[in-house]
RNA sequence: GGAGAGGUGGCUGAGUGGUUGAAAGCGGCGGUCUUGAAAACCGUUUUCCGGGCAACCGGAACGGGGGUUCGAAUCCCUCCCUCUCCGCCA
């Protein structure tokens, strides 16, 4: 959630920034004359009750004392009566505020490049040079399907489209690729965590998929969990209502786990192959930091995604998001794009963000700064989705027969030499 | 799933419907003493919101929500969670 307190002391900055996200000018305002009203209503409820308070002491008084105690009791009478109206009046708008300022994304860093879409992303740089290959590369579910590792028709016959199942050599450099990234996160310094699946309500609104995207979550209804659509939810939710020692800080963590998506605005997008399931693997990092300390952090949640990248010999280029690509919850967003020669294009493979304290405050997440108690700042980044990888892999190490080659750090994992 | 017990401050643990935000102990922090440390002693130690430069003032919080009452940690309802026993089970 974003600072309410600025919406009186920097409404022109505030608004300024909201509104580079393509947030609504009249919401903005509407926001900052909510929140006004509930600390009227709620000055106002507090005078009240301050007065019901001394007179239900001087109550307790009179009756110790044996007073006639009709004439302060009709007084109290009276005055409980507004003080009903009050609460109510506070609870109507606390509950419109909220209402509005949950769905709020953050706002955006300074730095932060202007634009509508990801076509206005800006390049930071490439890293390692795409192969070149003497034959006409193939998309990597032609490469799945010619090797026997992946199986789209019956991943759909278990559940749906958009899952599939992975066979032999398939499965294993699956499993492969997951303990690579777990073991190199944990040599930079990330503790490797492992989280449940399902998470519940509140632990969505601490990250900020709730309440604004219900629609693109599986929900368990019979008991209000949902399956998380990545691990960045329950690891940060972690530490969601505690207070932390300054000395516990930073937090850096990594973290294996299925992720469940509906995609329930991508029907007809990357519907061949496994760029986008329902279901897939990734290995997350998460950093829950002191604020001045984030850049720094996350500099090097990018550069451990783009190492691994490197390791695996994937060719790759880092993208800053613009404002128009930039996530809800996120301040800032690197993105690693990997290189498929079969589609002959970047594409996504890991996101790197920044959300300042967006999600702290949702989540109530502080540090004890000295005497008093500061938000803290998280930062999440894929490293990396793992069926992407398998993609990647596919198409950058194909040969001309369709076979394909493994990464030299992968063969000890393999059981290759 | 069945039966029972219970949820109070960082932890342990008192608590009669009326100055109880909450005894006591432990821990933490500050101090006295000491060459230093320990022990002992003294003091201090929850959080959120609003107002104020500040000292401070007001409100809220004893698992969550609701109710009874002038007044609820204390009584009632409900939901959640934990523990013990039984059953089932990777």
């Amino acid at each position: 959630m974003i600072d309410l307190k600025l919406l009186q002391k920097d409404f022109e900055t505030l608004s300024k920034k909201l509104m580079r996200k393509g947030v609504d000018a009249e919401l903005i305002v509407q926001l900052k004359e909510k929140f006004e009203e509930l600390k009227a209503a709620k000055t106002n409820f507090e005078t009240l009750q301050a007065a019901q308070n001394a007179m239900s002491k001087e109550f307790g008084i009179y009756k110790r004392e044996g007073k006639d105690i009709s004439e302060l009791k009709a007084k109290v009478d009276a005055n409980k009566v507004k003080i009903t109206e009050a609460l109510e009046v506070q609870r109507i708008k606390q509950e419109e505020l909220e209402q509005i300022a949950m769905a709020v994304p953050n706002m955006p860093d300074d730095d932060v490049p202007d634009g509508a879409d990801e076509d206005d992303n800006i390049e930071i740089k490439k890293v390692l040079t795409p192969p070149t290959f003497p034959f006409t590369p193939k998309e990597h579910w032609e490469l799945a399907e010619h090797n026997g590792w992946i199986d789209f028709e019956r991943g759909v016959k278990l559940a749906t489209s958009r899952f599939s199942v992975s066979f032999g050599m398939g499965a294993r450099l699956e499993r492969a690729l997951v303990n690579f990234m777990l073991d190199f996160n944990r040599e930079r310094g990330f503790e490797e965590v492992s989280v449940p699946a399902l998470v519940n309500r509140r632990a969505l609104e601490g990250t900020g998929q709730l309440p604004k995207f219900e629609d693109d979550l599986y929900k368990i209804d019979s008991q209000e969990m949902f399956l998380i659509p990545t691990a960045e939810v329950p690891v940060t939710n972690l530490y969601q209502d505690e207070i932390l020692t300054e000395d516990a800080l930073p937090k850096k963590m990594t973290a294996y786990t299925s992720c469940f998506r509906k995609e329930a605005g991508a029907a007809g997008r990357d519907t061949r192959g496994m760029i986008r399931q329902h279901q897939f693997h990734k290995v997350e990092l998460v950093s829950i930091s002191k604020p001045d300390e984030s850049d720094t952090i996350f500099d090097e949640m990018v550069q451990c995604a783009s190492d691994l990248l490197k390791a695996l010999e994937l060719p790759h280029r880092l993208v800053t998001l613009c404002t128009g690509d930039l996530g809800f919850s996120a301040a800032k967003t690197v993105d690693l794009e990997v290189w498929l020669p079969g589609q002959n294009t970047y594409r996504e493979i890991s996101s790197v963000s920044n959300t300042r304290d967006f999600q702290a405050r949702r989540a109530k997440i502080r540090f004890k700064d000295g005497k008093k108690n500061t938000l803290v700042h998280t930062l999440n980044g894929s490293s990396l989705a793992v069926g992407r990888t398998m993609v990647a892999i596919m198409e950058n190490f194909q040969n001309e027969d369709g076979s394909i080659d493994i990464p030299k750090v992968l063969h000890p994992y393999l059981g290759l030499h």
